[in-house]
DNA sequence: GTCTATAGTCCGATAGAC
DNA sequence: GTCTATCGGACTATAGAC
């Protein structure tokens, strides 16, 4: 064999490898998401995840090392995921612009990652064990800065005064809300949010109630 | 031993032992509570339960029959802490006085109450496989009833015009989420709903964004 | 990269002495 | 009622063949 074909090899093999590599990483981590969301970090088992993964369970160990490691993926993405919203936040010209624009992305997001958002609420239920030292710092100095975004609305006269922290968690928990407590809002309505009258109807009432109240 | 002192006995008897398995059923219910609130049904264990009730395993399952048997104690016992507050809410005369009570309320057991709450939303991001029966009958007639209320008021012209049950479902989550995401709130803020001037501007701020939104 | 086999641990639940 | 001992099963993770 010459050696441009060894490297045409060598190179052909390293990129299928790589493919397949990349294949396999995102089905366990769908997997996984699926099972953390249900069950939690305890409660998940790798048998479950494999399965789910088709595939077994000491070939999922190949890809990710243990349990834990697994686990520490998911919530990474699922981080960089919840917090993109927010980013997008800025004092621009009009508040009710601005804050409607950003619940109905969060409210979109609850839709389209619901399982992301249920690992969230796992993890955070349990205390945070591994996220914590993100909300500490990452988190934490985000809901800061956000927080001078409505303050500044607030000296310029355009909406009331409350505390920005409470208001921002508000948001957050009645958006998510639609996602993790799916179960009950079936059990009480027969919707979820995948309905697409039902999800527009979500849209319209949280943003009405968050911004206006309910004697206006 | 004539038969007077017999049944004087056997009642004696009688009585320490229910006074005693009372004393342990709560030391179960209250250390199971506990672990279900942190790991859910599947993470849970009987061993960790045991050990926080200061009893051994075989112990614990001479009290409960199964993991399962304390588990659906422990929900039912929740149940029905968790619709107490929903039940008051009626007519009345004012709105605003009647919602601020329920609100009031809803915060008021997030606080004293926040295990119950954790374990609640464990089982409803899992699916609520076991109460989904109660949310479906008892839950949902419930809400129909008290929609009806918020749409008499409607009626009035009392207040403005909304989805009834999604306002409901809005109030249930603002005020679960100082209990369910304690540990994400900590982080932010570093205070916990226990803060005793937490907790005040907690109840000011979800009645104020609730009732009137931002711009009033 | 993927498999079977299995080590080693922990789980829920039971048996049986006291 | 409470204990020790233990069963059978499920769990995470590893070893080693292919």
């Amino acid at each position: 064999m010459l050696p441009t074909d060894r490297d045409a090899q060598a190179l052909d093999n390293k990129a299928k490898k790589t493919r397949i590599q990349a294949i396999n990483e995102k089905k366990i981590m769908e997997a996984a998401t699926e099972v953390f969301a249900h069950y939690g970090y305890r409660g998940a088992t790798l048998d479950q995840i494999a399965s789910k993964a088709d595939m077994s369970k000491p070939n999922l160990l190949y890809y990710f090392n243990s349990k834990d490691a697994l686990y520490r993926h998911v919530l990474r993405r699922i981080y960089d995921i919840w917090l993109e919203p927010l980013r997008g936040l800025d004092v621009g010209q009009d508040p009710e612009k601005e804050l409607s624009h950003y619940i109905d992305q969060k409210i979109e997001h609850s839709r389209r990652y619901p399982l992301a958002s249920k690992v969230w609420a796992n993890e955070i239920i349990g205390g945070a064990p591994v996220l914590k030292p993100l909300l500490e710092t990452d988190l934490q100095a985000t809901v800061k800065r956000k927080s001078r975004v409505l303050r500044t609305w607030m000296r310029q006269g355009k909406i009331s005064r409350f505390d920005a922290e409470h208001f921002l968690f508000m948001i957050w928990t009645t958006t998510q809300h639609y996602a993790d407590f799916s179960a009950q809002i079936a059990c009480v309505t027969h919707k979820t949010i995948e309905d697409e009258r039902f999800y527009m109807q979500v849209k319209k009432n949280v943003k009405k109630i968050l911004l206006h109240g309910i004697f206006e």
